[in-house]
DNA sequence: CATGATCTCTGACCTAAGTCAGGCATCCCG
DNA sequence: CGGGATGCCTGACTTAGGTCAGAGATCATG
């Protein structure tokens, strides 16, 4: 790594911290100290069992009890043993510190909304900044399978529409194109995965099954802020996972050859070109990997 | 700013918290707690007054005391009355104290080191947190006049001459290009002028003069990451200024048609078009000013 | 040169955060 | 059902970080 690099890095480190100090110090201003304000962020989230906020927020047992005390002294939490192991507690917001964690969440938002409506070109900052999340949590990206109609999946087809208008030289119409019913792309004939980097949906994958052996690769894109960390490949991956699991045997896809990206992954996994099998008019390559 | 820009900034945010946070805990490192590291850094970094370092680092008068003899007990730092006036003190690192300053930042090179090589694509990675920083910083962006040598400005040049490279069509070679000499770009003659955003070079422009009433823009150029933040602009101030210092008249400047971005700066700030000057291959537009 | 302002230092005090050992209730399993 | 493991709590203690008032030295100025 270049000294030139490391400096650029180490500018960034600096620029950051500064702001997202300031950031945190956000939370200071609801007179409480940060350690109890992140516990009760954290409970406010849906981390209510004890274990898991001492894992989450790395805090020792005995420090985690006193600050809870402290939460619940104020009447923000409620403590109760949980039900099925009577050793094991977890933590609940009362009516009050429900609205109180709302607060925060407002005061959040308004600080970021601030500091976004300051920026110029803010959708280009906001495509730096994803690039950057994605890349620094990208151990924690996860897969999951969801309706084909979750918000988060819906975002991703948009921005996959939106991304093959672009590139295909005549443009791009869903309309024009064969739609996949939602019946065919969840469970018992196919699947539809998200890959989501802390909550932001940043790659899809649909598996559209007839109910027989034979089935459907479409829709796979990933976000422009996660391309280079392998995520196409662990999303068929899955996919293929998922069609086993169905019971399909073979799977097909379609492509244009203006998705050189997706072409190589193919390529490179084991799917053999074979002819046109059907009258789609933006595809203009057809593939098959028997399972 | 509509929530879901809102949501992916907080996102960025939590992301960069945990690799930041991961990364202040390496001050922590070596036994020394993080104020104490933080005053070692900055005088270290040059920042040697009392006052100014509290300035910096935003603390007591008396809690910098405190830390300052904590340091002169490791024998890392020697504190003097600053000469001329006796109240203010200035700190200095022993040698013992500069090697571990220099401890410190091989510790931070590392780390930053080892999380860019981590990444896939580091250009795009490294080009992402250049936006980033130089938006939240952008405050901050200060002007400074340097020698066309510098390495500020070599950088520049270098960043400029591939841009034009890559922008014009026929491509660009400083050698066919009329390059001034060094002395016509440095008082009192001229002047070389980069912007700096927290000590890197996002920007230059240089004036060069003959020494007369006349002389000349050449080198107008702004980082991508810190374009859209008004900098191109800043620039020209800053050379008219320097150009009305040194008793120049009148302006001119050579430009191309592929350079839309200045060309809209200069008509929207007095240039006027003019006949070609000179019988440089790469422009085709050319500019004057009466200051 | 007297006076008020400025700068740094020290001592007293405080809060937040974290560590550690031991206690107590509950659970799991032979 | 008994004994070890698990989970949570409490009390005692430590460290880091920070505030405040006042002392002492030095400076600027009328």
């Amino acid at each position: 790594m270049t000294a030139d690099a490391v400096a650029r890095f180490r500018r960034f480190s600096r620029a950051v911290t500064r702001e997202v100090g300031a950031l945190d110090e956000s939370f200071l201003g609801r007179g409480r100290p940060l350690g109890v304000a992140r516990v009760l962020n954290a409970v406010g989230r849906g981390r209510t069992d004890l274990s898991g906020l001492r894992d989450e927020l790395n805090l020792d047992s005995g420090l985690l009890s006193r600050l809870l005390r402290g939460l619940e002294a104020e009447g923000l939490v409620d403590t109760q043993v949980q039900r099925g192991d009577g050793r094991r507690r977890v933590a609940t917001l009362t009516r009050v510190g429900r609205s109180e964690f709302e607060a925060y969440e407002a005061l959040s938002d308004a600080r970021a909304a601030e500091v976004l409506g300051r920026a110029p070109r803010p959708e280009a900052l906001l495509a730096a900044m994803d690039l950057v999340a994605t890349v620094l949590g990208r151990e924690r990206i996860v897969l999951r399978t969801v309706s084909p109609d979750d918000p988060a999946a819906v975002h991703c087809l948009r921005a996959y529409y939106a991304e093959l208008a672009a590139r295909f030289s005549g443009g791009f119409d869903v309309a024009s194109s064969r739609d996949p019913a939602v019946a065919d792309m969840v469970a018992p004939r196919g699947a539809f995965v998200v890959a989501l980097s802390d909550g932001l949906p940043i790659g899809c994958v649909a598996l559209k099954g007839d109910g027989g052996a034979h089935a459907e690769i479409k829709r796979l894109w990933v976000a422009p802020s996660a391309r280079g960390l392998g995520l196409a490949r662990r999303l068929m991956a899955a996919t293929e996972d998922a069609a086993r699991e169905l019971g399909v045997a073979r799977l097909r896809l379609d492509s244009n050859s203006a998705l050189t990206e997706a072409l190589a992954l193919y390529r490179a996994t084991g799917w053999t070109e074979i002819d046109r099998f059907n009258d789609d008019p933006y595809p203009d390559l057809f593939f098959e990997k028997r399972l």
